[in-house]
DNA sequence: CGGGTTCCATACACCCCTGTATGTATCGCG
DNA sequence: CGCGATACATACAGGGGTGTATGGAACCCG
């Protein structure tokens, strides 16, 4: 709802842009899916009439791509970027789930959304398609670097990373105290090495000092 | 197509019942979403009236209701069976990828549109939530009758599950001669154990006499 | 101050979907 | 034969969504 602050409550907030729309927009998407994100229903949210949505863009579907391209700008790269600075192979794995819990990288609830839309929107399923493989493949070389045979290191990658999505799709929620006790078992099972208790410790230390939410 | 067979491009093949409407609705839901399962689009594909289902059903909403049922009804018990059979470990596994490869006994595409529509329905979701409770406790079962500590027997069901969860999900087509070559670091991945070229080779054999499609 | 630009309101045309009420053809069956 | 029950057709009421055409209010700017 922070989303809709230039507007909002106050009386008559100059106006509306182009990005207004594209934000309001992207928090019904992430609520209630790609099909609720209609021209009628932003109008009666932002308080204004579907003629104003008709001045800023053409037609629905531009605004569609619009937040197809929100999609690429914010949660591309940032996996792959959290292993190309690792060292080790614990500080990139362990990286790699700071990301993935630290939704101000990386946005799950987005990426969901946007994967199911992809579902029956061939152009977005290319989109989404494309993404998982660099995903994917980064990883998976992330694990080459670190000794592990090509075809090891894919399957670990593809493990690793179906895991996490599958995380998200079926939001799993559980305590912070218990996901810590899962550490060192998933990471056992995702690299085959077991974590050392010190690498394991300073991660936690460093989650609850970011004060992950969930 | 072939649900139809009873109508189909006969001229007046009697008349539809309610297993009809159903069928029809089944495959609309798999192919194109639980939003496109419309009376009036199922009716035009049944080439009859509206009237007529309405003569079979009492609402929309009584029919989506039958398609939770039917999807329960298959679906359900089936991965759960697939381990309660097993002695050892490899085979255990070795026949839970069986039933995932094995379409007839297992429906992914019905089970990912069940998904999908779950996401935006709360009712459907609270019954796929329970369903893939079930089966990763069934995993986990196994994997604690095989040894493994309960947290770590926890994890690596979840994430064996998760991981095939995402292979359905995104879709994954590849070769069956590619996908053998990833069997054993599946295995290693997902057990912690090495697979025995035995087992392997066994397992592959009995894939390919059964003619898996994909 | 007057005119152009920006942003939105109003109104209309069009399409699609649900649900209900009612008419109608076919068939089983006593 | 005639009468219910079955299975569907027809027609109407109501609602929601997309676009478009056009009018108007506020604002910038020379």
């Amino acid at each position: 709802m922070t989303l809709l602050s230039t507007r909002d409550e106050d009386k008559r907030m100059p106006q509306l842009n182009r990005d207004d729309w594209i934000a309001a927009a992207l928090t019904v998407l992430v609520e209630e899916g790609i099909d609720a994100v209609q021209v009628t229903q932003l109008s009666r949210l932002l308080e204004v009439t579907r003629g104003s949505f008709y001045w800023h863009f053409k037609s629905r579907d531009a605004l569609l791509e619009a937040l197809l391209a929100e999609w690429r700008a914010r949660n591309t790269g940032v996996m792959v970027d959290a292993l190309t600075a690792a060292q080790t192979l614990s500080e990139g794995i362990l990286e790699l789930f700071a990301v993935w819990v630290d939704h101000t990288r990386f946005d799950p609830r987005l990426d969901q959304a946007v994967r199911d839309w992809s579902r029956r929107a061939d152009g977005v399923l290319k989109s989404v398609a494309q993404e998982d493989d660099n995903r994917v493949r980064s990883i998976a070389a992330f694990f080459e670097t670190h000794g592990y045979e090509p075809t090891e290191a894919f399957i670990r990658a593809r493990v690793i990373y179906f895991t996490q999505l599958s995380y998200y799709s079926l939001g799993v929620r559980e305590p912070l105290t218990e996901r810590a006790g899962f550490l060192s078992a998933y990471y056992q099972c995702f690299t085959g090495n077991s974590l050392g208790e010190g690498d394991a410790d300073a991660f936690l230390a460093r989650m609850a000092r970011n004060g992950v939410s969930t």
